[in-house]
DNA sequence: CTCCTGTGGTAAACGGCCTTTACCGCGACA
DNA sequence: TGTCGCGGTAAAGGCCGTTTACCACAGGAG
């Protein structure tokens, strides 16, 4: 088995997790691509192009999202304090509500995976991905073109 | 970090950079969604259900996927030497250039990763992410609902 | 034999999500 | 005062997956 499959396929798993669990715990509008603005560390405070940035997409996809988790009640857009025209992602009330959800789950899947693996291997599962997460291999294939 | 996004970056990074080197390789016409056909351990012989379920998408996004790949000229369709009705996939030449292209891609990357990480270390990541793979706890959170 | 059901494949309509192209407002700066 | 860069926005188009629906065939029940 090579490394693509053994990552796409589980990081799907956990997405797809997310969302059905989100869905019946309150949070019917979410879908797939949200949990790309609500994943860690959270938009709150944040500039749109950052968050695309982080996202790996387009600004203008990001601010898709961004317009769409508006209407739900999930964050407002207000103006930067310290740039004039920029702005930044506020959480509303169900926002936070929503992002603590997350980190449940999260927490959760990472329970499971801990009692599977058993907690040694698990920490160090976790050890070996944050430091290819710090390598530059990862960042270099995630730029995007423009 | 949680492991959501310490799976879902790389696995992200690792999917653009094949598109990418394939579009310059000499395959133009394989797109994001062409690899899922494409992976391990490859489609030749292959009913499209089977594919469609390795993928984690519907039977009918596979048909589609499949007819766009058999109009570039990199699979064809068959009929299943055993069960009447039934199709198996075959690659074309050209397929299996793609493919092991595919291939020569990935081991360069699981080089690159191995340079950074130590063999031993990046021997251990994906024993361990095969141990995931393995374990129930991918393969329920994968199904497809219908 | 005929009906029914399950399996495998296919087709068309639709919607979500991303990219491309384009434009606006504003500050900096020559 | 032009114009450059930065941050954000808007609209059109395309890719991709789901939903809904249908067809062909085999195997069994009646």
């Amino acid at each position: 088995m090579l490394i693509g499959a053994l990552l796409r396929v589980p990081a799907q798993a956990i997405h797809r997790r997310l969302v059905a669990e989100l869905n019946v715990g309150g949070f019917e509008e979410l879908r797939l691509a949200h949990i790309a603005v609500l994943q860690y560390p959270g938009p709150d405070g944040v500039r749109p192009g950052t968050l695309a940035e982080r996202a790996g997409i387009s600004k203008q996809a990001m601010n898709q999202l961004l317009g769409s988790l508006e209407g739900c009640g999930y964050i407002r857009r207000a103006d930067a304090p310290d740039a004039p025209g920029a702005r930044v992602v506020r959480l509303t009330r169900r926002g936070r509500a929503a992002y603590a959800k997350i980190l449940d789950i999260l927490r959760d899947i990472e329970r499971e995976w801990s009692a599977e693996l058993g907690p040694r291997r698990f920490a160090q599962l976790k050890e070996l991905l944050g430091a290819v997460w710090e390598s530059p291999l990862i960042r270099q294939s995630n730029i995007r073109s423009p």
